[in-house]
DNA sequence: CGCCAGTATGAACGCTCGTTCACTCAGACG
DNA sequence: CGTCTGAGTGAACGAGCGTTCATACTGGCG
């Protein structure tokens, strides 16, 4: 009756894609049904499953891929960082702000939805997302040992842990408040949040980072 | 053929309500459903009912009394803490973060479930939420109006928004990462995340906070 | 002591869930 | 030109969902 090409390619497993990232921003995992996942494409249900085996296999994919993408953005950035570790606490807080702005359905659904991923696949991304969180502690210890970054001063136990989480929450929720139709760009948000992180880590001021 | 009387008075109210909190953190809202919270409380589906006129209903009890709970730990704090910013800012992000570690099931489902809410009781809580950022915010705008705080030299157009966001999400994350067994107590990291908000808002450390 | 209010049961309600299946059809290929 | 393949339909599957209801029991009150 209607119409079965509507596109060639891989096009409708995209669209799919972008559907449940849509939807499960919006009403989370198991908010969303296969029959609005299918309304969104204008599918039956049926036809998701030719391009994804469950549910579950499509979250797997939306998770999977963004881990991927800011893995890649990390390291690229620490890459390009240099030495310093001041420079580098500021370097990947804006790029990962940046990224968390750029891509707020993609990091919302994988920070939020990916406790409803079979063990395997949850359990392998909690590793990566613990590697992330090792990242940021790793630059604050180095820095620390290096004289660079001040937390010991704080008189608290292992500050470098407190210190890696408060800016490692500060770059990820920013896509819950952050308004691209406010008075401040996207860039200039991301180069606030490394100012900020050199500031939580107490260091990097010295050398007139101040004034843009 | 069961014993009927289980307690004498609104006990079993609360039972749910424990478990409400236990399994909607665990599996979400949506995620879990009225048979498990029955079961939890050695309960058939159908008693819920006699407490409860909905899964919706006690979503929003377990949601609209943390939230009460917060608003008063957060004004009896702003009330003890004199007219300083520094010392309210630092005073209040101590007690909230305490007020996350002691309390890390319902503040995350008041988090992340809120929006499972109707209409009219989510944009109630919607409200609740938004002014307890705007407390953080007042209290950053009055220290940087007043030269205790410095924002403006960051160079960002409003970064009084950015650093109370950094500072809250600091601050109600807590529970995240937050390890009872770990080496530092929720008191000190409560302390610690009171120097870490001077941090932020640029100001505090002059007065010798270094030290414990 | 009789009765009522409160609280439980357990079986059912209609609905919607994720998924499957038999089938159709268009386009590519030998 | 016949056939095969990939992508779609629409109806159905069993299971489980939130919720309701007739019924039963019990402790406290008049």
């Amino acid at each position: 009756m209607a119409v079965n090409v509507r596109s060639p390619g891989p096009e409708t497993r995209e669209r799919i894609h972008d559907a449940g990232l849509t939807l499960f921003n919006e009403r989370g995992y198991t908010g969303t049904t296969v029959r609005e996942l299918a309304d969104a494409c204008d599918l039956t249900p049926g036809a998701i499953y030719n391009h994804y085996a469950s549910k579950e296999a499509l979250l797997f994919a939306i998770v999977d891929r963004v881990h991927d993408e800011a893995d890649a953005v990390l390291s690229e950035t620490l890459r390009g960082a240099g030495s310093d570790p001041a420079a580098q606490l500021e370097a990947l807080a804006a790029a990962f702000t940046a990224f968390h702005i750029a891509r707020p359905r993609e990091t919302r659904v994988a920070n939020r939805d990916y406790i409803y991923l079979p063990g395997g696949e949850r359990e392998s991304v909690v590793r990566r997302r613990r590697r992330v969180r090792a990242l940021f502690a790793d630059v604050l210890r180095d820095g620390e040992r290096r004289g660079t970054f001040s937390l010991r001063e704080l008189g608290s136990e292992d500050a470098v842990q407190a210190a890696s989480m408060a800016i490692l929450n500060m770059v990820v929720l920013v896509a819950e408040w952050f308004d691209p139709a406010g008075p401040r760009s996207a860039g200039d948000t991301a180069a606030l949040h490394g100012r900020l992180a050199l500031r939580i880590a107490g260091g990097g001021d010295r050398a007139g980072t101040a004034a843009v």
